[in-house]
DNA sequence: CACTTACGTAAGGACCTTCTTACATGCCCG
DNA sequence: CGGGCATGTAAGAAGGTCCTTACGTAAGTG
């Protein structure tokens, strides 16, 4: 992602599963690198590479502790993304009654009238 | 996005400030790709292109009118991701006083990454 | 104090994005 | 039917992503 922008940095965090199914597993409790890279087939170094992903996305957090490091969710990660996408979908229903009818006896073919 | 699935290709359109833009414009009705490319510096060709990106994670829609092609949105394309997002937030809030709890008597003697 | 463990980072390869310009297609209008 | 408009698509440059292996570093262990 070229976007550096805290929005985008979220979603492209989470356009990848394996990324997402991290997050799921965090779920359950902090989990070191370690452990989380254990239920993967790819090597611990892409694993530590992903955390760094959702590190920089601010959807987790790292805590050193000793020579482990205890990845566990940073709860307020997901505020802007579900804000927006709550904030789309609401605007979205919101229209489709009428966008609906709008669209039904719109047929024609050219449009510019709106 | 290598991820072919559903949901990373949903995240990862939503992964552009571009994309993002467009489907906020699209709130207002459908608009043809020439309407929608005058309002950004990059070519028509680029639009279309994130067009085709959106088009492929199910968010929009195209609708070939005579020469134009409308783009509307597709109000179930959100439904995943939302629900992904809400079901995450929900759980992790929920384990959020727990967890809290845990951290704190846990007491790591020194932290800070990030 | 070596030695192992847990982890990050560097370097590099394969592939994907995201723009650009140039060109092809389909549609309407005189 | 020829010309112009709206658009998609091809080709290619520039730069990212996502993995790998190799190496570096900090902390506990014998």
């Amino acid at each position: 992602m070229p976007a550096t922008d805290e929005l985008s940095l979220v979603f492209g965090a989470l356009a990848d599963p394996t990324r997402r199914d991290i997050l799921s597993r965090l779920r359950t409790g902090p989990i070191t690198v370690g452990e989380l890279a254990a239920n993967y087939s790819m090597s611990r170094p892409a694993i530590s590479q992903h955390l760094a992903v959702l590190e920089g996305a601010g959807l987790i957090v790292r805590t050193v502790n000793a020579q482990w490091r205890e990845c566990r969710i940073r709860e307020a990660g997901l505020d802007d993304a579900q804000a927006w996408v709550e904030r789309h979908r609401a605007e979205w229903n919101e229209r489709l009654d009428f966008l609906g009818e709008h669209l039904m006896k719109h047929q024609p073919r050219r449009e510019g009238t709106r």
